[in-house]
DNA sequence: CTTGAACCTACAGTCGCTGTAGATCCTATA
DNA sequence: TATAGGATCTACAGCGACTGTAGGTTCAAG
């Protein structure tokens, strides 16, 4: 039986995350010692090394949740398993192409700055103006 | 003299979003008509539009606190404006590196499944088990 | 003068945690 | 067996950068 402690270092999860994951259903109750606190298993071992490697590959916990619900009937198809990894990788890789994007922008910007002072800065002026940025569908949140 | 709402299409903001940045003194306060509604000029749609396309180059809010508070002082260096930029650009790149590391795990996890079953499927395989990752060094927060 | 779109304040919710306070529990050592 | 102190407990606030809601008021066109 593994304390709350121990079962955070075993997957390099903080405490409070795993009572958070608990808190909207992603981890189970598990038993208690008389005092009260948390006692876990295997079980509740492997699903928490599932949600964090999950995690580490960018997926939500909404989409974790939904993995886990699949992997829980072994005999269904696993092409919804395939379509959430799918949808993860063109999410990555549409991120990949907006930083991208922002990349190019920002090392044309500093490299057209060779003022002194920021009067002239070119940095500041390219923010100023809209218009002066190469690429015009640039949204936030990349 | 501008509406609140006139200035938000102006500058493709939502109206909540422009009162959020007078609220945390990002936007000053604005002139009131007898009625309580804010009335802005040309100054504030300057800094706005300077505010919304700095974030649309990825600057967090601080940065760009850090910006404004620079191009207030047109005589001084601009060396300050550039290390800015520099770190955006950074964070760019360094975000860029790990969603590629993502990018090619996931591919490499969806390549390989050929399984029909869940109970055979090679994606939740590599999730439960971390060993089965090519990369060691992935973090969350991508 | 009426209508209704736009505005106002204040606050809750988003995501995925992280941190805090103050109390209680568990376990190792004396 | 007593005690010390690290681990755990609950409950709640805070992060960044907004977004949405409720319930009321104002403005401008017809």
């Amino acid at each position: 039986m593994l304390s709350i402690g121990t079962l955070a270092k075993r997957t390099g999860t903080k405490v409070q995350t795993i009572r958070y994951y608990e808190q909207i259903g992603l981890m189970p109750e598990p038993g208690r010692t008389t005092g009260g606190q948390r006692r876990y298993g295997t079980v509740e071992l492997d699903r928490l090394a599932f949600i964090r490697h999950s995690r580490e590959l960018g997926f939500s916990l909404e989409a974790i949740r939904e993995l886990l619900d699949l992997s829980d009937s072994p005999e269904r198809s696993c092409a919804q398993v395939d379509a959430v990894a799918q949808k993860q990788l063109h999410e990555v890789e549409a991120r990949i192409a907006r930083l991208e994007t922002l990349r190019v922008e920002l090392q044309r910007m500093i490299n057209e700055c060779n003022a002194d002072r920021v009067a002239d800065c070119r940095i500041l002026e390219v923010l100023r103006d809209h218009e002066e940025c190469l690429s015009d569908h640039i949204r936030p949140g990349g």
